[in-house]
DNA sequence: CGACCTACGTA
DNA sequence: CGTACGTAGGTCGT
């Protein structure tokens, strides 16, 4: 057996408003809070932690701010999300899943913010009880902002070890001999957490003049005041309405509305989303009019000049707050329109002058992943390739696109039949892959919870999505297998959520050794997209951090695998605007 | 004012 | 070829 390396001592840290506290072997020192930076910066130095921290955006906020490397952290909320599912990870249900009490009864702060009202949200309150817990054994709500003093911080701080030892139990007997990977899980998903700080505060790189041409070129210059902005609203109308003299007065943007105007013009619709209208767009001038003006409209509403103005600093930077797991199936979200840019827009993000972007996402990521998941020899054959579907076809001695579109209905569930005969073979060529899908897919019927490969649980019950939660109206055709009704809606779920969450998990990883590898290069993740990153670089970097990315991938695909035999690939390149990417 | 619906952007 | 998310504007009911 090779020599494990030494692990690196678990220090808690609880900063709060007042001052911080650290507590670990050898450490149990109180921090002023101006001292925060310079303290965590020489004990990051000296002991080379793992940091637990109730979360990171709770405790880090401003060791990020000041430009630290935050290079290994225990963050309790996320390994809390891994072990238990869902969303809510407030230092209570830390705790309530710690100690086994009922996540329902967690309580939650006295009142609800008021809009307008600055105050705190918590109930800090002279003469209140000095506990730290409540009846029920429940932690206070208010517990980080109740630790207002060194010796409350400090109970914080050993509450947070004692949780972490909790967590680490719970790790290994879920894990059994595979617990090494929830524990890197929880590893990554905590750096992930690390990197959604510095994406806040980094930002992603705009060219504004370039992002105003756009937005001009698609609605019209910078209206001079609101009269000036109805004017130019209303010629968009204008534009659309009359096609349809007479009905001068109807409301793009009430769709009922807009059902009666396409009516009249002889077009009988169910609905006017744009794919039901897509086969109209030439048999009558309005169709192909509104599906234009819906594109602008995006523009003018969502990503216009107050887009720009509200989102974009004066430093260039477009900046959202960003969630290293949302509450399905784990991959990272982001606000302010950080991950569903249209791509028209994409010409606006530019590097900044003497840098570049090293741009790559994965290829194929969710077939190979189920290649990891499912442990089909077979199948992770297939993924030596760098196009995959390539050895499927010749395996299913089908066409290229017919063996695509059978892999991509196994995962995903057809419920149109074009696939069926493919897939029947594919049931054939890989019964082990197939047979995990099937499997996941009756868990979500019978809403058994299951888990990702690297531990995340998927809660298929009350705290799964509504749309998942609902009953089945009607118990489908006996040996439909894809059934319409909810109990088809929970098994495409359940399906999905094993692969989706499994990709973020690793996305996450490699995310997580690009960011430590790049670094040292200057280098910046300045976005996350699912299955695709934007590294920042000086220009002089830009092969050394491309190399980087690669790299990356090659060791957190072994990694997190436990395996070589499935090949991941990512196509990488280096570039000024995100829209010279090639796809 | 919040809940819900429709619609559409991204992966 | 399904799942997920965020955003905005509409309506409806309180």
């Amino acid at each position: 057996m090779p020599e494990q390396p030494p692990r690196p001592p678990l220090v808690a840290l609880v900063v709060g408003p007042q001052g911080a506290y650290a507590v670990g072997p050898g450490v149990d020192e109180a921090w002023a809070p101006g001292d925060v930076p310079r303290r965590f910066a020489e004990l990051a130095e000296g002991a080379a932690p793992r940091w637990v921290v109730w979360s990171a955006a709770s405790t880090l906020h401003g060791v990020i701010g000041a430009g630290l490397d935050v290079a290994r952290t225990w963050d309790l909320a996320e390994a809390h999300r891994l072990l238990h599912g869902g969303w809510w990870a407030t230092p209570g249900h830390v705790v309530a899943g710690c100690r086994g009490l009922d996540e329902a009864a967690v309580p939650a702060p006295r009142s609800a913010r008021l809009r307008g009202f600055d105050g705190d949200l918590f109930d800090v309150a002279a003469g209140e009880d000095a506990a730290l817990f409540v009846a029920g054994g429940h932690l206070r709500a208010d517990a980080l902002a109740w630790a207002s003093e060194p010796s409350r911080l400090r109970e914080l701080a050993q509450l947070a070890l004692e949780c972490q030892q909790v967590q680490q139990q719970a790790l290994e007997r879920l894990g059994g001999r595979h617990s090494g990977r929830l524990e890197r899980t929880v590893w990554s998903e905590s750096a992930a957490a690390v990197l959604c700080l510095e994406l806040e505060r980094d930002g992603l790189p705009v060219d504004r003049a370039a992002a105003e041409d756009l937005i001009a070129a698609s609605v019209g210059p910078r209206p001079r005041n609101e009269a000036d902005a109805a004017c130019i609203r209303a010629e968009r109308d204008a534009a659309v309405l009359r096609h349809a003299p007479g009905r001068e007065r109807t409301d793009l943007r009430n769709p009922a509305q807009v059902r009666d105007l396409l009516l009249s013009v002889g077009v009988d619709v169910p609905n006017t989303r744009a794919w039901v209208l897509e086969p109209y767009r030439h048999t009558h001038p309005l169709v192909d009019a509104l599906l234009r003006w819906r594109k602008d409209e995006r523009i003018a509403t969502t990503y216009g000049y107050r887009w720009l103005d509200d989102h974009v600093g004066p430093d260039d930077r477009l900046r959202g707050s960003w969630t290293p797991c949302d509450g399905g199936a784990g991959r990272m979200t982001a606000q302010n329109g950080l991950h569903n840019l249209p791509a028209p827009l994409r010409p606006a993000i530019c590097a900044a002058p003497g840098h570049v972007f090293v741009r790559a996402d994965l290829g194929q990521i969710e077939p190979r992943v189920l290649a990891v998941v499912s442990a089909d020899r077979a199948f992770a054959e297939a993924t030596r390739a760098d196009d995959l579907y390539a050895p499927v076809a010749a395996k299913l001695g089908a066409e290229r696109a017919r063996a695509k579109v059978a892999v991509l209905a196994a995962m995903y569930g057809q419920r149109s039949g074009a696939a069926g005969e493919a897939l029947k073979d594919l049931e054939r060529a890989y019964p082990v892959a197939m047979g995990l899908l099937d499997r996941a897919y009756a868990d979500g019927v019978a809403r058994r919870p299951v888990r990702t490969w690297g531990g995340r649980l998927i809660r298929l019950g009350s705290a799964a999505p509504a749309s998942v939660d609902a009953e089945a109206p009607q118990p489908p055709a006996g040996g439909d297998f894809s059934g319409t009704g909810a109990e088809g809606a929970r098994g495409r779920y359940a399906r999905n959520a094993i692969i989706q969450g499994s990709a973020a998990e690793l996305f996450k990883a490699w995310a997580a050794t690009v960011r430590h590898y790049v670094r040292p290069l200057g280098g910046q993740i300045v976005l996350c997209l699912h299955d695709e990153l934007l590294v920042h670089v000086p220009e002089q970097h830009a092969s050394a951090a491309a190399a980087a990315v690669e790299q990356s991938l090659t060791t957190a695909a072994r990694t997190w695998a436990g395996t070589d035999e499935v090949r991941f690939v990512a196509d990488t390149s280096v570039i000024r605007r995100w829209s010279e990417a090639k796809p």
